[in-house]
DNA sequence: TCTTCCTGTCGATGTCCTCCACGTGTGCAC
DNA sequence: GTGCACACGTGGAGGACATCGACAGGAAGA
């Protein structure tokens, strides 16, 4: 990939709804080529969308956790993605190597609210899970550098 | 928060280049009130920004890990968060409860890149690190349900 | 050299953002 | 009830922006 384009991308992370003419001042490139070139990353799949960064504690989902989760019996299945992906608490899933299959990211209300989730994903996906709690988020999503 | 203001966050978790008159649409508002909800949003803090989905292994970064670490001496300063700011391929940070004391997500190229960061991040930090590859992704991100 | 492809600039058009003036409903003091 | 303040909505006007097409220049290969 171009130089030029990481540096689009990078200042896309920054800000996703920076204007085109912005973007071509910011690279020393007209409007319509970064348009031409966003298009293009569209198009490759480089860029797979735009999103919007959310306060999780303002939208009432403050509590923060990580959940591994290893199959109860190891010769079932492994589709614990699928099983789980109309919980929607669940905001991430990672198939991993080590010890456990899959590490859970989830965002809920309340403790009580997170052994509910937990009940729920160890029956669903018939797996026993170990949560990590997070306390604090010091940094996250952070962007690229150019 | 109102319902009205939880389905705009939704929408522009899902597409955070919709614009104003599609938000008005699908919320049955003015282009105007969206306008006027959404800037309000910003001010109290509940949208942080916004951002472009990437796909990491389009840009070059496709090895992704969880980095579990713990301080040498347990006296030490807990200033893990600042002493790694300055390390571009660590993309979130997490105070976690348990055995560790922080998670940190990063993505590298290959796997002796890996190796060199996790060395930078031992001696920068004076943690022992505990390393867990993530192999594939099946969702990420997810938006929240309206 | 000529062709082809790629990538850029430039200009025109329609859409959208942005702001301002105004209307409406609610709650409160009088 | 009346008057007022406030929050929240609508609608319109203007300027900025996205979007598209036509065209220019440079690089690689025949």
């Amino acid at each position: 990939m171009e130089d030029i384009d990481r540096k689009i991308v990078a200042l896309l992370m920054r800000d996703g709804r920076m204007s085109y003419t912005d973007l071509g001042k910011s690279t020393g490139l007209s409007t319509s080529a970064v348009h031409q070139r966003v298009r293009r990353l569209e198009e490759r799949g480089v860029i797979r969308g735009y999103s919007v960064v959310v306060d999780h504690e303002a939208v009432g989902l403050p509590l923060t956790a990580f959940i591994s989760i290893k199959p109860i019996d190891p010769s079932q299945a492994d589709d614990s993605p699928d099983r789980l992906a109309g919980v929607p608490e669940i905001e991430a899933c990672y198939s991993v190597a080590g010890d456990e299959s899959y590490i859970l990211k989830v965002r809920v209300g309340r403790p009580a609210d997170l052994e509910d989730l937990l009940a729920r994903i160890r029956s669903s996906a018939n797996v026993t899970t170990r949560t990590t709690i997070v306390l604090s988020t010091p940094y996250e999503n952070r962007p690229m550098t150019a």
